[in-house]
DNA sequence: CCTTATACTGCAACCGGTTGCACGCCGGCA
DNA sequence: TGCCGGCGTGCAACCGGTTGCAGTATAAGG
């Protein structure tokens, strides 16, 4: 084969390859590798990698001849080959429990949203999403999938992300975003929402609509999180110089069922309850459905402020006035922080702006 | 190096190594392939190779030998590599819509119920399971990811099985498992619920419990599961001797909301109505709102059977009387045979049996 | 004792990319 | 005319496994 002189057009260099569009068809199917390509183009398959991976080595008419070339024999480059010879994989693992009813039912809404949330910010960026299943008490699986070289790092979501489990990743090295807050002395990625200002905004929205007992229906009460939701319902209370009631503040642990029984507790505590705020979309179904059962309505006798602006927030008969979390947005930024800090070590962490959205339970 | 005599004991072979535990430690960070574990044992790469795969070919002291060596050392083997070399990627896609909230939300939970059991049902197998967002009317990405080598076929579940979809795949041969019905003219694995039976036994029950007017409150009227749920529901009122009124038979579209109005619509219509067959437990737990909004109480006025068996049944307030399906069980054949089909090409198409779970709503 | 079968093990090619380095060709300049 | 530098390309090694085939040692059989 000789070589191309480039000053001819592409049609031309396209039938010095000595095969009609008939053959080309043939070819279409067996047109597999970067080798392949090279042959159709005249080339060396280095000039073909270096082609499709925009080298600026590689001169602008060689490039495009050779993309259109990929383009028209509908060519994929191979993965592991790649991943093999590049030593990553271009892929992230999302960490869930290996007993799935732990993570994949409805008590887990807001991480499975999150979960699409991730997938979707992760696409422009070349990158896929593994499913890491994780037994509770294994420690042994982030360097499984890192050493084997199946991930490149691992998303952490409310469910995986146990005080115990994130120490003993940053001891040993393994590159992971957390979905949640930083912690003082260690240094790792994380992206977190607003829980003061959600805390706050969603109380000081009951206030100003004339509630006088505004219940606090937390979510777990050790999670950072749900303190600084506190917090923030807390200085709502203050500033309007209202009285902290505790008898106003009960737990649950996120689930529809805890959403049941904590807005049972907390009326039995406070029966002239007009409002409540509670700490996920899934538990103020529950406590809807509660407070509606004991024959009183929503909202005219009992308001209620949901958190997360989950889709079934939205979608549901009576929707849910609610702090909105921006999912997607948090997807994003998880996939892309994370991928910054496998490529360059920047380690950064970003809270998120929380929202309130007026529907129709306050 | 030389060889080392198969007849001394192994402790020995250790030690022959030439380096003391120490050492040994050290080198753990470094052990990162077969080369390595080679070079420890004393043997070649194709030998660990062929020991870590149990081959047959190698004497049962050399694979022992090396097995607890790779054991030791912590090694991974390298999945890029392997991939590569075997063409095979040992993966396996999950199919969902790309812009998420048509997937990842409450809406979906069967499909994310069974994601979860995929997950489960693949792990004991070797394989990871890969997050494959699709655009609704792209055609591309089924070969974009397998020819890429990125995974071995796709698993397709309710949200993602459009016909039309079906069709080209099965055009373009692509390997993949449908949760749903086979198809008579063309031939690709599936798993499926005996949905005849499982309507046929929901009514049964609600007639042997002496209700009068069954209603049917059907996911979306073309899915073949419907036709057969709805089949099922006629026949158990067929051979009960009641008269079929259409009237009873209103049709939704497995969300929530539709569940409310769908319900809403059937009351209108039979004002009389003492039951109802409920198509999907996110359905009934909307019907149920709807009735409970009314002023009746379920089951005492009206009994409520929903369909799946969905952790958020089980966990409910009330906990929803329901059809069961195994979908852990469904999530391990998903894995099973879609794998069976990559190796060998045997097409499976099974019916899994269905039962029902009495609890507090009907 | 020699032949041949058997049981292991090693060599080397291969999977399909990436990339450091060498090389050829060109124009510019002395 | 000769030298130099830069641009564009190709060669070949490498990533870390798998596997066909050849080779060796040992045992069995004649």
């Amino acid at each position: 084969m000789t070589k191309l002189p480039l000053d001819k057009p592409l049609s031309i260099s396209y039938n010095a390859t000595g095969c009609n569009d008939q053959e080309r068809m043939m070819m279409a199917k067996t047109v597999q590798t970067i080798e392949d390509i090279a042959r159709l183009a005249n080339v060396s398959k280095s000039t073909v990698s270096r082609a499709l991976n925009d080298s600026p080595l590689i001169n602008q008419e060689t490039r495009e001849r050779i993309q259109s070339l990929a383009r028209e024999y509908n060519f994929r480059i191979n993965a592991p080959a790649r991943n093999l010879s590049m030593r990553q994989s271009h892929t992230l693992g999302f960490v869930s429990y290996a007993c799935s009813g732990k993570n994949f039912s409805a008590e887990n809404m807001f991480g499975l949203e999150l979960l699409g949330g991730v997938s979707d910010g992760l696409r422009p960026l070349g990158y896929d999403l593994l499913v890491v299943p994780v037994e509770p008490h294994d420690t042994t699986w982030a360097h499984q999938y890192l050493n084997s070289g199946r991930v490149d790092g691992f998303v952490l979501t409310i469910s995986t992300r146990k005080q115990k489990m994130i120490n003993e990743l940053v001891n040993m090295g393994i590159p992971f975003i957390l979905w949640g807050f930083p912690q003082p002395n260690s240094s790792f990625c994380t992206v977190c929402g607003d829980d003061v200002t959600g805390g706050r905004i969603a109380t000081e929205y009951l206030i100003r609509t004339g509630r006088q007992h505004i219940g606090f229906l937390g979510g777990p009460m050790d999670e950072i999180e749900v303190k600084y939701r506190h917090h923030g319902y807390e200085l709502a209370l203050q500033n309007a110089g209202r009285y902290l009631d505790p008898d106003l503040v009960v737990y649950g642990d996120y689930s529809h069922t805890s959403g049941i029984t904590a807005m049972k507790r907390l009326l039995e505590q406070k029966p002239d309850l007009d409002a409540v705020f509670v700490n996920s979309d899934v538990m103020a179904l529950g406590a809807i459905q509660y407070i509606q059962s004991c024959g009183k309505r929503v909202p005219e006798d009992i308001a209620v402020v949901g958190y997360d602006d989950l889709l079934l927030a939205r979608y549901n008969n009576l929707p849910i006035t609610t702090i909105r979390q921006n999912i997607p947005l948090a997807g994003k930024l998880l996939a892309e922080n994370l991928i910054q800090y496998i490529q360059t070590g920047v380690v950064t962490n970003v809270n998120l702006p929380v929202e309130l959205v007026i529907r129709k339970t306050a």
